[in-house]
RNA sequence: GCGCCCUUCGUCUAUCGGUUAGGACGCCAGAUUUUCAAUCUGGAAAGACGGGUUCGACUCCCGUAGGGCGUGCCA
């Protein structure tokens, strides 16, 4: 029988969880669950100078957000140096690696040469067989791993195959450092051998370390994981995703008003597959993911298509829900706390009710709130040119009639008004968006919006009739 | 420079030697409609290039071009 599987996602808390990290991250839960196992999280802060905490709970925060927990503890490399040093000291000890004392000037210097004469720029192993007694006095070491120098590293990729490298290639790589900590290699192996980690889903810009990472495992006679390296997620353009192309902070897609499931299932589409499914409950995704059908190739961040999802969720989700969600988004405006005024004196009210019409005609929460933003504005409305247009001629008489019989209204529900705006458009022998239009842009000073009914709904009887009047003859 | 990876409509992808190369987003046209959105119908749109292998290649092999990643006492 197979161990429990078990996946780790491991970012170095330097920045934001982007969207790369994000989807790496889906994957390696999916990957996990699909399998009844388990997703670790491991915060890889060893290098303090660029490890924040700020970076750390953002982290946190946008795998909450996107509903992605990790099992148990997070474990903190920082705090493992010691377990890393015994590492490497006990390979120090079995002859697998060896103290080298290799100044930074002579290893440029090495790498110069290197470069001159067109050679790959790797560490020539001078310190590899030297006697220990040769060491210079005051030099703090730092410790190699003895890779071999002939045969080939495979890595057995479940997304990339199996993939060769020639160990000629691969040099003695640092694994402690000459104050004693340790290097990511070092760590990476470590860790993910104590956490039991069985399988390894990562980043495919990590492919040439696994063929080191391979070596450090079989030099301390550790099985080596599984591996998958996924392919990267690169700009619009195409270029690599950095913070000018798309590369935002999970956060910041939040504050655009995009729902995590569907932020989830865009992701998951892109590098992965099932035939010609595009939408994927958590449940499904679950079940149908695998690893085998992850592409090789590098898929471009498309909007467009993100914004599509979004709206379809949008349309499915609970309306209170929504209302909830938009918080971040409403924080985002540049108009914040006046926005926050208006709604807490009313315009929530109104925000609840439009609510299902409203996201029925969004792709984002922000356009959502864009559309919204008629429910609370100040009278006289500011009219747009073509609504403008839309109250000329017969229109004010027309809404005058109209004023008249929703005072007359016994109840101001959905139903009367519609039976009202209906049996006066007929009376009149208008067709109903003769009556409509002119009405939308009294209520909304636009010529598009929700239902008109729902607007009149939203806005209550008493605004809605006062619009009407500014504009009505 | 060297190593590794990648290459089907604009984008995400299906295809796992034999298909009119399918779907989705976007785009265009039409239908519907109280506007917008949604929805429905239809349309334009792809195997980077060159060689092989094969009765037959998008699919396998080689090369070229292009792209990506790596090449640290960063992670």
């Amino acid at each position: 029988m197979k161990p429990k599987v078990v996946t780790r996602f491991a970012p170095s808390p330097t920045g934001f969880l982007h969207i790369g990290g994000a989807r790496t991250a889906l994957f390696n839960w999916l990957y996990a669950r699909h399998h009844g196992g388990e997703m670790r999280l491991r915060i890889e802060d060893t290098d303090r100078a660029r490890s924040t905490k700020e970076a750390i709970d953002a982290i946190l925060d946008g795998l909450t957000w996107l509903g992605i927990e990790g099992d148990g503890e997070a474990l903190y490399q920082s705090e493992r140096a010691a377990r890393h040093r015994e590492v490497a000291e006990a390979l120090l000890a079995k002859g697998a690696a060896y103290r080298c004392y290799t100044s930074a000037e002579e290893l440029a210097a090495m790498r110069e040469t290197a470069a001159a004469e067109g050679r790959p720029p790797r560490y020539d192993g001078r310190w590899r067989d030297r006697d220990p007694s040769e060491a210079p006095a005051g030099v703090d070491p730092v410790i190699r791993l003895k890779a071999p120098l002939e045969g080939e590293t495979v890595i057995p990729d479940l997304v990339q195959g199996e993939v060769r490298f020639a160990n000629k290639d691969l040099d003695d790589l640092v694994i402690l450092r000459s104050d004693g900590s340790p290097t990511y290699m070092l760590a990476v192996v470590v860790d993910d051998h104590d956490m039991g980690v069985t399988t390894i889903i990562r980043g495919d810009d990590h492919l040439t370390n696994a063929a080191r990472q391979s070596l450090i495992y079989k030099a301390l006679d550790w099985p080596v994981p599984e591996m998958a390296h996924i392919p990267l997620i690169h700009g619009p353009d195409g270029a690599k995703l950095s913070k000018r192309h798309g590369a935002l902070g999970v956060e910041t897609y939040r504050a655009m008003g995009y729902l995590p499931e569907a932020l989830r299932n865009y992701l998951v589409r892109l590098g992965w597959s099932h035939g010609d499914d595009e939408f994927f409950s958590t449940e499904a995704m679950i079940e149908l993911f695998d690893l085998g059908s992850v592409g090789r190739s590098p898929a471009r961040f498309d909007f467009a298509k993100l914004e599509n999802m979004n709206g379809h969720y949008m349309r499915e989700a609970d309306p209170a829900a929504l209302l909830d969600a938009l918080g971040p988004v409403i924080d985002a405006e540049e108009d914040a706390p006046a926005l926050k005024a208006a709604l807490d004196a009313g315009g929530r009210e109104r925000l609840a009710i439009a609510m299902p019409s409203l996201a029925e005609r969004a792709k984002t929460l922000k356009e959502l709130l864009d559309n919204a933003r008629f429910l609370w504005a100040a009278r006289p409305l500011a009219m747009e040119e073509k609504a403008q247009k839309l109250l000329d001629g017969e229109a004010p008489a027309h809404l005058a009639a109209l004023n008249a019989r929703f005072a007359a209204l016994p109840d101001w529900t959905a139903e009367a008004i519609e039976a009202a705006v209906r049996a006066y458009a007929e009376e009149a022998g208008l067709k109903l968006g003769k009556v409509a239009q002119p009405l939308r842009a009294a209520l909304t000073g636009s010529t598009t919006s929700p239902g008109i009914f729902d607007v009149l709904l939203a806005l209550g009887r008493d605004e809605a009739m006062a619009r009407i009047a500014d504009q009505a003859a």
